[in-house]
DNA sequence: GAGCACTGC
């Protein structure tokens, strides 16, 4: 994600840390911090606690046995964060200040204060689940609640009481959120003091619907032209709606009316704005208009946390938002449009008031508001867990079913997580309890889905470690592929060369292969359609796993152009995403049985193989299989005979 | 013959 250029205040930096808010608190939080083991820090935005916090740790001397690690959502937080503590601190990156992120680590053994994504610091208790590097662990923007602070909320609390309980060094713990879940977070630390810090919000006076509006987007539009008419146009709108199509769309029609409205109007500019946008595109938002002019931005949830636009004095909320559900039943995830929370409401309208007083416009009445849920459903109980519990049981948790999470998935979820991974190898039940195996071991030190792991783990076996590797990488970023619609014909004709009838996965590696052939040449990704800034991101992912197969002393080898071994070992370690041919000419799902269907997207989709696997089911209008790869009945009878034994017809006519 | 919010290891 791109950032914004800052502009530099000419303020000293010493007078700008002593202006913030929290400074006034500064003794007092110091004074409780010394004292306390968790504490709870709620800080409105603006309140400085995410900076200033760590370097008043440090520069009391507050847990200078070790390191304090501050953990983020998100990338760029962690990194622009480190940059700007370093800077007030008047180090270089790397030395007293430092960062690690997923392919980056901008640390050495002069770091103290180290800005980390939560994945990260996940990722190193596997090594290490007492945290002992660290004698201060902060858990920031906590409320997001991604899957990787709720774990962690676990973990950090377990190694607390083993460190208190093997007399070592002592963990301190400060949890840092927005104003919600305060008594969840309290109570789950051991009824940890609240702190709280006032922030620099401006007044924003919000605006309900009279009635329930039938038509989100109608609404919107309205309400777009009434402020476009009567605010002065220096204020600029954002507006939170649901996805890239329905954004595009009203886009092009407040384009359209903006054009006939009357004189003294002023024009406007409009702005989409979501993550698939290029990069060139997003940076838009940041231009001021133009004088005169006035900036409408039609968003979707990402410029609720990931993208601060300054400016932004009106905010229209049309409630709704999409997000993704999990159904543990049929392993399925859904995208579907819904209500957005309480909190994730409070959340858009303060987009409004970062410079100062703004306004929010709801599309919904105030008795609808009442009835949305006060919190988003944390993403815990929302996915698929059988990564996370890969990971609990690498982490030598010793009873992963009844994991203290702060918000329990759902029992069903947890067993369906459990029995997906017995049967790929990585766990076993011993009456009752459930064991990692050593293969499971290996698999959890793959930063990938359990099921990619055991794929890499097992293509040793048929020589073909290679082109698996690069299969996965592909198969695990964003899509490398660039379809344009509008030149649907190019692309189809582009794409030719590169396509196997043996399906998707085949056609990638070859795209793969030739893009490592002209060494990742850009002219040659335009002209193929291929998005050269995943395809970087697919040699990164790659090599790291590399470096993972060699620290296990795995076999790397190439299978050249024998492709079946690759299609062998795909359908050995995806053999629960396969998929048969009936009579009628449909598909079922074998692990589930339910009927499927072959995606347009794929190069298999004229064909009609007997037995596929595929990548991920997608449920829209009907259930998709994406990503295909043809595949022998043998081949998944060889990979889990007990398991298919009763499952495959074998029409072998 | 479809169409996908946002992150992260």
């Amino acid at each position: 994600m791109l950032l914004p250029k800052k502009g530099n205040a000419s303020t000293p930096i010493e007078v700008q840390r002593k202006q913030l808010p929290i400074y006034q608190a500064k003794a007092q939080l110091l004074n409780q911090l010394r004292q306390l083991q968790n504490a709870i820090i709620i800080g409105e935005t603006g309140s400085g606690k995410t900076t200033q916090i760590p370097q008043y740790l440090y520069e009391a001397g507050i847990g200078r046995l070790g390191l304090v690690a501050i953990t983020q959502p998100r990338r760029v937080a962690a990194i622009s964060l480190a940059g700007r503590v370093a800077e007030e601190k008047r180090t270089q990156i790397g030395k007293l200040v430092g960062y690690t992120v997923r392919f980056e680590d901008v640390t050495s053994s002069e770091t103290k204060l180290k800005f980390m994504t939560d994945g990260m610091l996940l990722r190193e208790a596997i090594g290490d689940p007492l945290l002992l590097k660290y004698t201060v662990v902060v858990l920031d923007e906590a409320h997001e609640r991604t899957v990787h602070t709720d774990v962690l909320f676990g973990v950090v609390k377990t190694a607390q009481r083993r460190r208190r309980e093997l007399n070592k060094v002592p963990l301190k713990v400060i949890v840092m959120s927005a104003t919600m879940d305060v008594d969840l977070f309290s109570e789950y630390f051991n009824k940890s003091p609240v702190l709280y810090l006032e922030g620099r919000q401006h007044p924003i006076q919000i605006y309900y619907t009279k009635q329930q509006q039938s038509d989100y987007l109608q609404a919107a539009l309205v309400s777009i032209f009434q402020i476009h008419q009567e605010a002065p146009p220096a204020h600029d709108i954002l507006v939170f709606m649901t996805g890239q199509e329905e954004i595009e769309a009203l886009a092009r029609t407040c384009r359209d009316i903006s054009k006939h409205v009357p004189d003294g109007c002023g024009s406007m500019v409009v702005l989409p704005l979501y993550a698939s946008l290029p990069p060139a595109q997003q940076l838009r938002v940041f231009q001021p208009a133009p004088k005169g002019c006035r900036k409408v931005i039609l968003s979707t949830n990402i410029a609720e946390t990931s993208v601060t636009i300054s400016g932004i004095k009106y905010v229209i909320d049309t409630g709704m938002v999409k997000a993704k559900r999990f159904n543990p039943d049929s392993g399925l995830e859904v995208l579907a449009v819904q209500r957005v929370s309480k909190a994730q409401a409070w959340q858009r309208a303060g987009r409004a008031g970062r410079e100062e007083s703004g306004f929010c416009y709801r599309l919904y009445t105030e008795q609808e508001f009442d009835n949305f849920l006060p919190m988003t459903v944390p993403e815990i109980q929302r996915c698929n867990l059988a990564g996370v519990m890969l990971q609990l049981m690498a982490l030598g948790i010793p009873d992963v079913m009844n994991f203290d999470f702060m918000s329990k998935p759902s029992p069903d979820a947890v067993r369906s997580a459990v029995d997906h991974l017995e049967l790929l190898g990585a766990v076993e039940r011993r009456e009752g309890p459930v064991f990692l195996t050593p293969l499971g071991k290996k698999m959890a030190s793959f930063p990938l889905e359990p099921r990619y792991a055991k794929t890499i783990l097992l293509s040793p076996e048929y020589s073909c470690s290679e082109e698996i590797l690069s299969i996965v990488s592909l198969l695990s970023v964003d899509t490398v592929l660039y379809n344009p619609p509008a030149r649907r014909d190019d692309v189809l004709a582009a794409r030719k060369k590169f396509t196997s009838s043996e399906g998707d996965h085949m056609t990638l590696l070859n795209i793969y292969r030739a893009f490592k052939k002209v060494s990742g040449n850009k002219e040659w990704c335009r002209e193929n359609f291929v998005n050269s800034r995943n395809m970087g991101l697919v040699k990164d992912v790659q090599a790291q796993l590399r470096d993972i197969c060699l620290k296990l002393n795995l076999k790397l080898e190439s299978c050249g152009s024998d492709t079946s071994s690759v299609r062998r070992c795909l359908a050995h370690g995806m053999f629960l995403n396969a998929a048969e041919l009936q009579l009628d000419g449909s598909y079922v799902a074998l692990d589930t049985h339910q009927p499927v269907t072959i995606h347009p997207s794929s190069v298999l989709f004229q064909a009609k193989p007997a037995y596929v696997i595929f990548n991920e089911l997608l449920h829209t209008s009907r259930c998709y299989m994406r990503d295909l790869c043809l595949v022998d009945a043998d081949w998944l009878l060889e990979a889990a005979p007990e398991y298919f034994g009763r499952k495959l017809h074998l029409s072998k006519t």
